[in-house]
DNA sequence: CTAAATGCAAAAGGTTTGCAAGGAT
DNA sequence: ATCCTTGCAAACCTTTTGCATTTAG
């Protein structure tokens, strides 16, 4: 129980979505609700085909495109984030209570696991700052096999 | 003069992809000769795409799909080295001599610069060894504005 | 000779867009 | 009434592949 993520109220994200349709002057759809809702309850790294396939089971009649479409409104309004695992995918994972985190990538299961270090944020600060570069995003994703597909029967 | 990065002596890559191509029993021809030397003296990262060009000046009948092909090939050789900069292209750097490095890519100019830091290998490293993985590539990048575009007049 | 290489054309496969019809404010 | 949204179909674009022909060994 110590270690539980402590929840926001339900509810914020939705708020943060109607907030951001309004300051952009679009509209809130009964598809979009969906879709944000769908998103949300989503583990992991979803790509926009996989999203459309779940929320595809709430509504059929929405299409590929608003999902497509959606996400990257989601992303604009700071709910998603993008990720590229280099699957040939843009994926998404949650991005509202988002903190930066890098990613193992196994190449055997697919398996991304997320992982964060400050002594690695801070020397990356050290390099942007040597390069008198201003940094906007970083992105470390480390390639190899999980400790399970390891000691999985190798044939 | 201490630091000079040691040249082997050229035509070593070359040696190292007859012999590679022998390994394969893949055969040696007039167009892999010309689209390696071409690639041995272009700098930075080309994508397919721009290597083909660059090659068309040399030779314009060779195709895209021999310089595609090629790329490939020399990558499985270790004469070039993948890079997902995330602009929609995959590239090649040299991968010869390529020692590890990771790059920092300017979102308003394009330009990479490449950097290398030695502590933040050695923490990936323990982070891979934290968690049992067995780390077979990784990736570091660092978006952001270069210091001449940040000087550059905005507008 | 035989297997590999080439180049064209076309297929793939994910991403993006045009547009007519429908919907929110 | 107006402007945004939707979903379909098609366009895009880079990456891959099929295949008949040519070529290296």
């Amino acid at each position: 129980m110590a270690r539980v993520k402590k929840q926001e109220a339900d509810g914020s994200e939705h708020q943060a979505f109607y907030d951001c349709l309004r300051k952009k002057n679009l509209k809130r759809t009964a598809q979009r609700d969906v879709i944000l809702n769908v998103f949300l309850h989503t583990q992991g790294h979803v790509s926009s085909e996989e999203l459309y396939h779940r929320v595809k089971q709430v509504d059929p009649s929405i299409g590929f495109t608003t999902v497509y479409r959606t996400l990257k409104l989601l992303a604009d309004c700071g709910l998603a984030h993008q990720v590229q695992v280099g699957d040939g995918y843009t994926r998404y994972e949650q991005g509202f209570h988002y903190s930066h985190h890098d990613h193992l990538i196994c190449v055997r299961c697919g398996e991304l696991t997320e992982f964060y270090n400050q002594r690695l944020e801070a020397i990356q600060h050290q390099i942007v700052r040597r390069h008198q570069f201003k940094m906007l995003d970083h992105s470390l994703r480390i390639w190899g096999v999980c400790h399970k597909c390891q000691t999985a029967t190798s044939e």
